[in-house]
DNA sequence: CAGTTATAGTTGAGCGCTCAACAAGATGGC
DNA sequence: GCCATCTTGTTGAGCGCTCAACTATAACTG
């Protein structure tokens, strides 16, 4: 018992091969490059941080350049004090405007302002050329297609888990076996 | 057609093909998923961010756990000035000592602490289980080998091209006047 | 040798992000 | 209706990063 307590305790890490060391090592190089180029070219170029641009894509996208605060914290993969923090900003730069949403009176809307879509329409072009010439100029059509698969078994194997999640799983899970019956504990203090 | 006179002007952007826009998408939300990941595990159970364990992994692998600012700063891809504040940090922490140079009074030696090695020590399996788990137990082995060469193939595109070159070469380029072509228009104007 | 330029490292301001706390409206059980 | 709970969005503190100086030393050049 003693023994598998500690054991269990430490899970045995699984420590990588030499080829999987080279592989992540690699890769993280890449990632760490490819957003530093990508992150110097937009803030150079269109005074913006990647961040700002992919909310005003998925702005620019959607029906009527609106969306729900919290729509677009989901879409952005971002958390809602991230994104509020974020739109604040924009709107100081007036890209986007905020307003009220007259049904639920909680909510807000982001409304994406004509001088919102110049700027990313101005940040468009020097942005994909960054993207194609860093990515897709430097891969196969093979291992562009390998790219994707990959993506979508890294995307599916993490669940789409903001802290929130993790912090109310641990609480669950620290809070002794079962918690079964969900949150019972008048959790929103952890 | 009218519309492209402007375009065409500015180099005309070559817009990325449904396919390349869902592979650019999957991509970038799956390496947010996972920095997202990896970045909290280790805040969580190590009480360091991901940039400062690698950091410790360099310094960990150096010969004598020791190395020089500038080496340190190109291992791990960060501006001098980014490893100087981080080092700061972890100095305080203890992880870290710095050492004057003897030979070199402008240079800098960090050394890993007996502390920072028990630090990394402690933090290491964390990390690789939330790797492995992440990355490798959802990839095949073929998938793997592709993410490699994959991420070879970005990595050399891109030129180890930290800020204070990009700088440097823009200055060359506007000081010998021989501008080639297409840098007049790229307005830094924003 | 003096004068210039390049290199090593640090510093401070400013920005974006995370985290914890909060305010206020919505929801569901009784 | 009333109360506890959940949801939506904001806020402020603290941290890490970038950028632009800045100091100090080293390495060239004539």
């Amino acid at each position: 018992m003693m023994v598998d307590m500690d054991e269990a305790r430490r899970h045995e890490p699984r420590w990588l091969s030499d080829d999987e060391q080279r592989v992540w090592r690699a890769f993280r190089e890449a990632v760490g490059m490819l957003n530093a180029h990508t992150e110097t070219q937009l803030q150079h170029d269109a005074g913006m941080p990647q961040a700002y641009y992919e909310v005003l894509v998925e702005l620019s996208e959607s029906p009527d350049q609106v969306m729900r605060m919290s729509d677009l914290a989901v879409a952005t993969r971002s958390s809602r004090s991230r994104l509020s923090h974020a739109v604040a900003r924009m709107e100081a730069k007036g890209w986007v405007r905020r307003e009220a949403c007259p049904t639920d009176k909680r909510g807000a809307f982001a409304h994406l302002t004509p001088a919102g879509f110049e700027a990313i329409k101005a940040a468009a072009p020097g942005h994909v050329e960054a993207v194609r010439t860093a990515v897709f100029d430097q891969l196969t059509a093979e291992q562009v297609r390998m790219l994707g698969e990959i993506s979508d078994a890294i995307r599916g194997g993490l669940r789409p888990r903001c802290p929130e999640v993790e912090r109310r799983l641990a609480a669950e899970d620290g809070d002794t076996a079962d918690g079964d019956g969900d949150g019972d504990d008048t959790g929103r203090a952890a």
